[in-house]
DNA sequence: TAGATATAATAAGCCTGCTTATTATTCCAA
DNA sequence: TTGGAATAATAAGCAGGCTTATTATATCTA
């Protein structure tokens, strides 16, 4: 069963730009991408958020944060306010609009990805999400690792 | 366990960016990204291949194929040859250089995989890849029938 | 309390994917 | 055998990640 490792690469990279894809097709009427519904879950979730947090609970860069919100701000689905307590922060909030439609929003998300587990048993469903969660947490900590020691020269 | 099917969306595209990132730190000496080492793979195994050859086994559009290779090609992975049956054609071949390496880059890429899967017991890897390859094939099939539902109308 | 350090946001510019459109060539059918 | 459809490659420009660097503000310490 050594050949199964070698497909670990292009399987994860197929499957994620598939339910990209995907989520695109489904959320055509909204004009939403599946990043943009990650980081409005985020804020769904909180109410209100700056976008440090925002980044650390997407794990993905500041910056990324700053020009997906740029885009989704322009599209009318959040918006910055000032923090009264911190002049450096802006924090992200859900337009009214958005708050209208969350319900909506959250029931396409989940049929998407309920469709893409659709032909695997229920065993097989927890099996792959649990086993995705451990790879996911092997690779965060082998690539943090790796930055320290790079760091450590 | 409702809750399972909404982390589908976060763990695939954080796997798949984890992987991404994991392979560019290994991979730092010979400067390949795990993009580049999926088409040199294809090239590889196929000895040479057309650039519509590559994005069919990729499964990705022959313009990405088209801009991966100018990077490649610059950085001397692969060459462009004209195919005397074909003129429309342009054949990527691996350098000399490529081949020579070629045992180290695939003992390379394999290792980031075995590195990523090794928190898991054999079944619980068998189970996710073969996961993995069912979702792929349920969101490709969703994804083609929606196109074909659109262009119907 | 003043100066150094840390943090929040963002700019510039790269990579890899995409859609849409263009050009050159080949193939097929009338 | 020629004229239209299909195919191979690529250009232009967008999305969403990244690294590196800059600016403004807070915080901590000497």
């Amino acid at each position: 069963m050594n050949f199964a490792q070698d497909q670990l690469g292009p399987l994860l990279h197929d499957a994620a730009r598939l339910v990209r894809k995907r989520f695109a097709q489904r959320a055509l009427e909204y004009g939403l991408s599946s990043a943009q519904w990650r980081l409005l879950a985020v804020v769904l979730r909180e109410g209100r958020a700056s976008q440090a947090r925002i980044a650390d609970k997407l794990e993905i860069e500041p910056i990324s944060v700053s020009r997906l919100v740029d885009r989704m701000e322009q599209a009318g689905w959040v918006a910055r306010e000032p923090d009264p307590d911190d002049r450096r922060v802006r924090v992200i909030v859900p337009t009214a609009s958005t708050l209208l439609i969350k319900n909506d929003l959250k029931a396409m998300a989940d049929s998407v990805f309920a469709e893409a587990l659709s032909a695997l048993a229920p065993e097989a469903r927890a099996t792959l999400i649990a086993g995705l969660a451990t790879v996911t947490a092997t690779l965060s900590q082998a690539v943090c690792d790796a930055a320290a020691d790079v760091k450590d020269t």
